[in-house]
DNA sequence: TCTCCGACTTCATTTAGATGAAGTGCTTCA
DNA sequence: TGAAGCACTTCATCTAAATGAAGTCGGAGA
């Protein structure tokens, strides 16, 4: 904990969806427990299958947590950025990593282990809620996935995937490839730069190899049927 | 509750996931807010993006939880039998239904009120834990969903959901057809046939109109890449 | 018992998107 | 400053699985 102060931490922590609303005292008693962590860009964090180190948070960084089939082929089940969390299932229920993870990018980390997670859901049932709240949003997304995944085309993916982007940054910006909205989206990087270039035509996108604006909103937004 | 003994219910309760290790007195307090229902064959129970009417109970049934797209094709994302249930999301975050359910099959079905549920979470940390483990394993259930629809072909989907059989009955029986099983691996019913009859050719199953045996269990998990 | 309808099967045809190959242009690191 | 390497683009080809059409089967209801 050597280089940030207490209070940067608690600070870091309110904005955790976990944590939002948690009295100033738990916040600093949490912020004492952090595990924190570094990793370069590439970096393996762990691996599907082996027991969990706990929840794993993001101050700053993006990270990839993926699938991965014998063929090497990946499925990205969500992209991380600052302030997200993930490994919340291997967190939550003691069983092992449901999935991989690396980091797309230079990231600071941090981990809760799963005992003190445990302990504080018999503590504070405030936090207990809170959890029970974030678990279902995040199966509420995973049933969105499914459905876009199995119900729609290559097109309305990319474009329901764009207008996210307004959302959520952690979808965009460095260490989001083609590759990366590829494995996200269930498709090929080839496929992806095919689409991006028909929304050009289209006139809803405009793009480069570095960025992709969306020109308008409203046609991207008829696009992916929405 | 007229016509069911409130012991009968309260043994029901206690094999339903969410109330196994409560203790008797909290089980005959939840069995008394217990709202039954019954539905016939083909009966829609609810619709996407409506308020939810809590959390849904099967004592005896068949039913299918649901995403539907503009042109009508299906995707099941869950295929629940007796002492299942469904709708957990809408029922713990008070937001609208997340899918669509209608019953495959005559049913008799319970619902909860979220805010009965909401109550109990906070008075009883036993069950907020039990809670927070129930939401992880479906939310694990959904990861297998996705890497299984993405990164697996048809053949190892259908091997994998037969091999499911085994453990979990609602994947087959009265209700569960060809179509049902299509929309439920993001396929179609011919594709079905044509695979059930591959993997018959190979050894592995017995099959006809109403039954799939599965004749060699080694040899469809290998198939299943298992 | 008969008839009708919906579920299932089979096969020929089509298609969305994957694959493979070849080339371009950043970006990093020597 | 140069060269290597990787991400990206484009296009020709291929393929898994969808679609469509036609026929079979079996159970429910008259």
């Amino acid at each position: 904990m050597s280089d940030q102060s207490v209070s940067s931490l608690c600070d870091y922590l309110c904005r955790v969806v976990y944590f939002e609303h948690l009295n100033p005292a738990t916040i600093e008693y949490i912020a004492a427990r952090l595990i924190p962590r570094r990793a370069v860009a590439g970096e393996l964090l762990f691996v599907e299958g082996e027991p969990s180190a706990g929840l794993w948070l993001i101050q700053h960084g993006r990270v990839k947590f993926y699938k991965i089939n014998p063929d090497g082929q990946e499925q990205i089940l969500r992209l991380c950025g600052d302030g997200d969390t993930f490994n919340d299932i291997g967190a939550f229920d003691r069983g092992p990593n449901p999935a991989n993870a690396t980091a797309l990018h230079d990231s600071r980390l941090f981990t809760l282990p799963t005992d003190f997670l445990c302990n504080l859901i018999q503590r504070e049932p405030a936090f207990a809620q809170r959890v029970i709240e974030v678990l279902s949003s995040r199966l509420r997304l995973f049933t969105h996935q499914i459905e876009n995944l199995t119900l729609y085309s290559v097109v309305v993916r990319v474009a329901r995937f764009l207008l996210q982007q307004i959302e959520n940054p952690s979808l965009s910006g460095p260490g989001v490839t083609r590759m990366a909205m590829a494995a996200h989206l269930s498709t090929t990087p080839q496929t992806i730069s095919t689409v991006l270039r028909e929304l050009e035509s289209m006139g809803a996108i405009e793009f480069d190899r570095h960025h992709i604006r969306i020109v308008r909103d409203d046609l991207l937004r008829t696009i992916a049927l929405l």
